[in-house]
DNA sequence: AGCGCTTTGTGCACCCGTTCACAAGCGGCG
DNA sequence: CGCCGCTTGTGAACGGGTGCACAAAGCGCT
């Protein structure tokens, strides 16, 4: 998203964006595979496990280097190493929640936070009756804190659970704090120095883009109960 | 994928899905702006708020008509009656939950699902224990009921927030029903046929694209003697 | 040891999406 | 009434990502 990252020092990092999207969902099969105790696997297989085309995967791991034999497949466990060196899940990251509403109190009992070196180091919520309470096992701590409890805990990550008109102001204080990656579910579009990361989710995005597609498979076919289907035609005015 | 379903993308009418994408921050900005009495508003404004460039905006505005006054703007109210009716938003949406853990809890309790045409028609889970309690308003009912509830309430959208191993089975029940369009928040990717649309949020990747990304900018910084120097001087102002 | 089967890694062409730059169009002002 | 400045809409260049097809490279069997 960084209109012109100019000098790129050669050294690993060239790892394509839409690459390092994928990676985790490679991670997550080769978890499995070694759970399940299997030693190797091939590209085919991998692919056909993660829901990708067996060539994107191919060139995805070829990012990272030349792991894997000819004939035979990748090692899974050394696969496992490869992708999480790459991804710097050998680092441990201190997380912390801020908004413990719903979705805040979902979040800290989340297991998948522990499991791959992400560990949730405060609680933190403007309303003083959430306080002192204890959720997953944490106390819950106020925002006038968020300054000292990041300082403390080296909170490298920030997750704005909050309502969206405090999140903006909540982002802002956590890039003062040196903050530089956020997890945003608020409703709201963030505005950031570009040195920081921020990634969205937002559930009412994803309903309104499947309300799209569901739209649009309504207007080919079968049964459309209301009528309103005349304006599918667009405007065939402009458009020669 | 396969190239046979190609007709869903580039056609008449066909919003490139990109653009699908932005179009419901659109609308949010939009829907605040005709809260605060905005009339009408500029490319460049508009994009500034949604955080993307003007010609990015306009040429997605572009591609559901001309509306839209040169010189002036966009007149506010239309737009978002444009944009509500390009998504397909001028339906109502039945959407049922499964699982109602910790995060199906989240859900049903979010605002977000009634304020746009989209309502939990039901919640779901598989223990026993939860059925009959009431959530949000509204009554868990059992797994076995799941067919029975698709069909009565004619659910067009399954959202998954099921323990991982379930996420599969659950899902192939949904799109067995005609469940066509599904949201999934396991850990777990699901295969459907490709007449279903699946999109997928998760929090463990999210976080792991971070890390990538935060391995990344500290890789200069941590305790390299003489490079302390930030890796990029490409400092902007945070809005002030 | 050699041969053939299997699978990786990758060069290349294509396509989608982004960005730039500008002509067309509209309202307001003199 | 005509000119001027502002903003939209879009053609065209550009870049990244995807999929195909194939050469390179191990492994096992004979």
């Amino acid at each position: 998203m960084s209109p012109s990252d100019g000098a790129r020092s050669g050294r690993r990092g060239g790892i394509p964006e839409a690459t390092v999207a994928r990676l985790p969902v490679y991670l997550r099969v080769l978890g499995s595979l070694a759970d399940g105790g299997v030693p190797t696997i091939s590209s085919d297989a991998l692919a056909a496990a993660a829901g990708v085309g067996s060539a994107k995967l191919r060139k995805d791991l070829s990012h990272l280097g030349s792991y894997g034999t000819r004939g035979v497949g990748y090692d899974v466990e050394y696969l496992v190493y490869q992708i999480s060196r790459a991804l710097g899940l050998t680092q441990h990251y201190r997380v912390a929640i801020i908004g413990v509403g719903n979705l805040g109190h979902a979040l800290a009992n989340y297991a998948g936070f522990a499991t791959r070196g992400f560990e949730v180091a405060a609680l933190i919520d403007a309303d003083a009756r959430l306080v002192g309470q204890r959720v997953a096992g944490m106390e819950i701590r106020h925002l006038d804190e968020l300054e000292q409890i990041v300082s403390d805990h080296e909170v490298s990550i920030g997750v704005i659970a909050t309502p969206a008109p405090a999140a903006q102001e909540v982002c802002d204080r956590l890039v003062a704090c040196g903050v530089t990656s956020v997890l945003n579910f608020a409703p709201a579009v963030l505005s950031v120095p570009d040195t920081v990361d921020v990634r969205k989710v937002d559930l009412s995005i994803e309903l309104q883009i499947l309300a799209f597609h569901e739209q649009r498979k309504a207007a080919g076919g079968t049964r459309t109960p209301g009528a309103a289907v005349p304006d599918d035609v667009r405007s065939a005015a402009v458009s020669a």
